[in-house]
Formats: structure tokens, C-alpha cells, sequence
DNA sequence: TCGTTTTTCTAGAACGATTTAGAAGAACGA
DNA sequence: TCGTTCTTCTAAATCGTTCTAGAAAAACGA
């Protein structure tokens, strides 16, 4: 087994300190020309790839990574299209400025041992997508003294966020459905307990997402007399909505709208009653946020927001320096289709 | 400014050894029970927050990552549900090993001097997603002794690789179309050169890919009476299928079927057709690869392939060592939807 | 009671780079 | 010619861990 190639070796295969091979990597303008090539050669002879990335984070203290923590499973932030445009935002600043996005898997696992990915991650920054304010790894973060941007705004004033104002964006749509005549209202909405089993009915207290929570409030604010339900059929994921809303139909107390607090959770409850003809708009009404593609194509009346621009936002807080501003507030939009009508008289 | 807090720091705290403090956080069994208590509280005093994860990559050699490449640029990569549940089929098994995923930009900036996403990123291994053959990265991956899995088959018989048969799949297109007396086809592939500009008739050498090499072969083999035409609006995505189709319908020479190597080109075709108060099926034929959930609701004639289980496979042969195949072939299956339909004879 | 094993802890050397301060020599200005 | 400034390179310290080998103490068996 020959050793490992490191700068060492190559440094004494061209005649040279370590510290030149060094400045021949990073630092071209330090040593002549003429010496650059000649290491550069040796180090591709020899099979040396560059720098080893963990000791060159170690020493100079930069990971060249930006952490993005996600609420849900991994997996299951794939198959929300709002996840992946707020990804595909960041992204595009990530790569503008040469830098990782490293996909943190938050298992639940573990916390106090300290083996668990948010603590195992060499980054530099965290972005963190949709993640409950009281969540042990938002406290590891900081412990570790990474900068965070979150996508919800959070207590403290000098925390940093991108997001949009939670309860207005919700009051729109309650307005928009109260106007309509509703009064029955039920409200699906993410949670990891109800994963697995039967669809179960909450408390607001039982909803652990503080901007889940805000939209509520949104839309009590704009339906005073109407009685909210809440419901979930597990996490933020169209079979979830699918599920909860199956389970509010088939019940003896059927609401006349129905709104899903993430537009997959709102298309999962019109699948459902398409399979049981009714249609949308006219027998019962649906309404979700984000406004997502498929929200346009099923006429789907959402609240949108700009998601991929606040990926970006994201990015540009975390690298940019350039950027100062610390909390950034993106603007919603109620946008109506179909999906909603007058409430059914009885 | 304080000094940061480290091992050696806590250690000096709790009047423990350096060692034994690592101990505290890696091998709890390796130190009685009380000492362990006591350092833990004496870190959580001093605002300690675990082993440096730079410092534990470099000298326990693992970085608890995987990297992943895109062809594409990242934000591209995201608009491609495919891409999409590969990756969720990844994470998912990533998450099951507490491992994260870094996504690196392969930006094409200076390879040589060795400060690109590549060169940096502190990685135990690498998934590559339609990387093309000869891509650089690729190189300094192999370079760097980084275990790589490719989601194409390669030509070196010891590279590991979880792909489908790519000229069969094709061919099973193919003889679809051949059947409905298809005899003028444009292939829409995707073509970085092509961005920005209009669209760009190509040859089959400039193809880049070698998968779609081998796809344009497969078509070509069961429709050899046909003229088949390349033909790139840009990178993989909707708005390139899109802009190339509109150019190929607006031509004199228009053909009576057109293949997108892949859905998300396909369906970009199809919206071209719309516009212009076309029917996909009867004016002309659109078909792709994939089967991404998009073409079910478009009714797209399409080669599905177990995507998410390509990701999941890809994960386990990267993390899991009870997974010993190292080049594993998923199955593919014509699905024939209203999008294709007999040639119009003229 | 005494050797042996087990448990618990520690000293000190890696891991592979970057950085700081400074040496040696070349180039320069007057 | 001599002091000064660049340019080019190097020695040695350092980043924060983990690992190897072994010491000290405790537990054990007969």
C-alpha cells in the first residue's frame, strides 16, 4: 500500500517547501511562473488531485458549503414543487459564488450524542427551509456559531429571515372566502404524527409550524363567524392531503371549504373529491398557498408567493456580502381560479 | 474576542484528558458514565457544541457526505422532475445512513487552478447524474480516488454504474413510431451551446451525452427507413422544448413525429403544438423518456423508468456495504398514451 | 494474597493543509 | 557603491480532532 500523495510529497518530488506548493494551488501570483509548472506537472504525475478539502477547511476555517435543513424528511421535500423552487433559487446564487448546497438530513435520532448530520456538517452557513422555531437542530446551529437564514420570521429581532407576512398572506384568502358565504371551514395541514395511521383532528395548539399557526390566525381574522377545523393525514405531501380529505368527506360533517395550508396538500383534497364527484368551486370549495405549477394547471385558487425569488434571497443574505440586509419581507398575492365558489346554501 | 471553544478547552474544564472528551462525544462506552455526564454538562456550559466537523473529517477520514454532480446547472436540474426523484430516491437512502448530500455546481471556471466546486467539496463519494463521459469533473473526481456511481453505463468495465439500457429503450420507441408509419422525426436533445441563441440543428457527433448517443441509435435502429433529424433549443428544460419545436413547426420542413429525450423537452413540444391549434396524436406525434408524473395528466407517449429507485439503488450502492453489485440495470417500459398516433399520409 | 484481566483514562503523535514572519537574492534608485 | 525595496521562497506554528499505545486503578479468580 504506497502512501497517500499530499502536498508533502509532491513539495519534495519538485524540490520545493510544502508552503510553495501550497501558494502554487491558491495563491499563483506569489511564486514565479516557471515554479508553478514545474510543481504542477510533478502533482499531476504523481496522481496529487489538489488540496484535500477537509484539512484545507480546517486550517483556513472555510467549508466552501452553505447547509439547508429542510422540516420533513428529505425525500419528501423533493416531492413538494415549492421546496424544490425555493431550492433551484438558491441554488442559482450558491453556484454563483462557487458554493455547496449541502442536503442535511435532520433524523430525529440522537440528538446528545452529537452524530447526527446537522452536527457532522463542515458548512459555513445554514438556510433553513420551513423549520419549527423550536427544533433541537436550529439550537446545535446555533451553538456552532453558523450564520442561519430562516424562511419564517422568528421571535428574536436579530435573527435573519426572507419570508412573507404569514397571517396577511392567510387573511386574503379568508376574505376571499368569507365573502363567498363560508362558514365551515376545514383546514389540512403537515404533521409528522399523523404519518402512518388514520387522519386525526387537531388543536391549534397541536400545530407545531409557528407560520402554520400565523396562517390560521390569518384566516380566523377574516371568517370571525366561521368554525375552523383542523386536520392532517401526515406530511406535507399530496397523499396526505389526499388522505385527510377522504377522511372530511366521508364523515357526517362535511365543511364547505376546504383549504390546504401548502397547495399539494390542496390538490391531494381535489383528487378526493373528484373521485367522489364533486366538483371544485361549486360543490365544495379549495384553496391552498404557494401557487405552485400545478396549482395553475388544476385551477387551483392559491395564495402565490415568489418562491424561487426567495430561494435567491436566501442565497444572497448567506454569501453575498454585498447583501446587508438582514430580514427580507417578499410580497403574496391572492390569486383566484376555479377552485372556489359560493358557499352551497342548505 | 474570546478564543473558541474546543476540545482541549473543555477538556481543561472538566479536568479530563483531550482524548477523553472525544471519547465523551464518539465512544461512550469507552468511559464510565459519570465522567461522561460531567464533561457533557461542563460543553454544554462553555457553549460547546461537538467536534469540529472539519477537524473530525480530517482526521477520521470521512466526511459523512456524498456528493452529487448535475450535468446541468443546479438551478436547471431542479426544473426537471426527473432529476427531481432521482434525488429523492438518493436522499431517502442517505438519510437512512445519516449521510448528507452535496450538491456541487460544476462550474466550467478554472480547472486547473483547482478552487472549483469539485476540487473542494469534502466528500466520501459521488453520484453522477448524466455527466457526460468526458466531463473534467469526472477526472478530478478519479484523481482525488473518490468512489463514484454513474447513472450511465461507461465504457470502463470496472466503473460502477446504476443506468437502463438505453438503446433498448429507445428502440421500443422506436418501433412504436415505425409501426404508425413515422418516416420524418426531429429528436429534440438538450444542448448547452444551444442556451441563449435559437435553436441549433445538430449532428450526431455534437451530442454531447453519450446516453443520448445511444437513444438516438436505439430510434434509429428500429426506424431505419426514416430521416431523423437532431435538434436543440438549449438545456434540458421545458422552455428549450418549447423555443426548438416552435422552430421545427414553423419550418418548411416540418416532420410527423418529434421525440424529446426526455419528458420535460417533450412537453414543451406539446405546448408548442397547442399554441398553434395543433393535436398531439393526430396532426403529429410527440413522444419522450422518462414518465415523470406531468406526462401522465398530458397523456404523453413516453419510456418510463423506475426513476426514484434509480436514485435509491444509486444511494446503496454508494453507502449501503451490504449492496456488493456495483453496476445494477433497471427495467424500462414503453407507455403508450393519445400524444402518438398514426403518420398523416400527404 | 498475588498475579491476571478488565476498566478507565492519558500522552503524544498523526491527519493534510494554510499562515505568519522572515530569509535570501535580485532589482532598483541615487 | 550602498542602502532600500521587491520578488520568491521557506521554516515552523497552527487548525481541532482522533488514534495508538500504554499507564494506573479497579476487579477478579484461585
Amino acid at each position: 500500500m504506497s502512501p497517500r500523495v499530499t502536498i508533502k510529497t509532491v513539495a519534495q518530488a519538485a524540490g520545493v517547501s510544502p508552503s510553495t506548493v501550497s501558494n502554487a494551488y491558491n495563491k499563483p501570483d506569489q511564486l514565479s511562473a516557471a515554479v508553478r509548472e514545474r510543481i504542477l506537472a510533478k502533482a499531476q504525475e504523481l496522481g496529487y488531485a489538489g488540496p484535500d478539502a477537509s484539512a484545507r477547511a480546517l486550517r483556513s476555517g472555510k467549508a466552501g458549503a452553505v447547509g439547508v435543513l429542510f422540516t420533513d424528511k428529505l425525500a419528501y421535500a423533493f416531492s413538494d414543487p415549492y421546496a424544490v423552487g425555493f431550492l433551484a433559487g438558491l441554488a442559482e446564487v450558491a453556484e454563483e459564488f462557487t458554493t455547496s448546497l449541502l442536503l442535511m438530513p435532520l433524523s430525529s435520532t440522537d440528538i446528545q450524542g452529537g452524530t447526527n448530520a446537522v452536527q457532522q456538517a463542515a458548512i459555513d452557513a445554514a438556510a433553513i427551509f420551513c423549520v419549527a422555531g423550536g427544533h433541537p437542530a436550529l439550537e446545535t446551529l446555533k451553538n456552532r456559531g453558523i450564520p442561519m437564514v430562516s424562511t419564517d420570521r422568528g421571535d428574536h429581532p436579530d435573527l435573519s429571515w426572507v419570508a412573507i407576512d404569514e397571517t396577511e398572506a392567510a387573511a386574503k384568502l379568508g376574505k376571499h372566502l368569507a365573502r363567498l358565504g363560508h362558514r365551515e371551514l376545514v383546514v389540512l395541514v403537515d404533521n409528522a404524527e399523523a404519518a402512518g395511521s388514520r387522519p386525526v383532528e387537531l388543536s391549534l395548539d397541536e400545530v407545531g409550524y409557528t407560520d402554520c399557526e400565523l396562517r390560521i390566525r390569518g384566516l380566523q381574522k377574516e371568517m370571525p363567524d366561521a368554525r375552523i377545523r383542523l386536520v392532517s393525514g401526515g406530511h406535507n405531501a399530496f397523499s396526505s392531503g389526499l388522505i385527510a380529505a377522504e377522511w372530511v368527506l366521508d364523515s357526517q360533517d362535511r365543511p364547505t371549504a376546504i383549504v390546504g395550508l401548502s397547495d399539494v396538500l390542496a390538490l391531494g383534497a381535489m383528487e378526493a373529491m373528484k373521485t367522489r364527484g364533486l366538483v371544485p368551486g361549486r360543490d365544495l370549495s379549495v384553496a391552498g398557498f404557494d401557487d405552485i405549477p400545478a396549482a395553475g394547471t388544476a385551477g387551483l385558487t392559491t395564495v402565490s408567493q415568489p418562491i424561487k425569488d426567495k430561494g435567491r434571497a436566501v442565497g444572497r443574505v448567506l454569501l453575498d456580502p454585498a447583501t446587508t440586509e438582514r430580514q427580507v419581507m417578499m410580497p403574496t398575492e391572492l390569486v383566484v381560479r376555479a377552485s372556489t365558489g359560493p358557499a352551497p346554501r342548505n
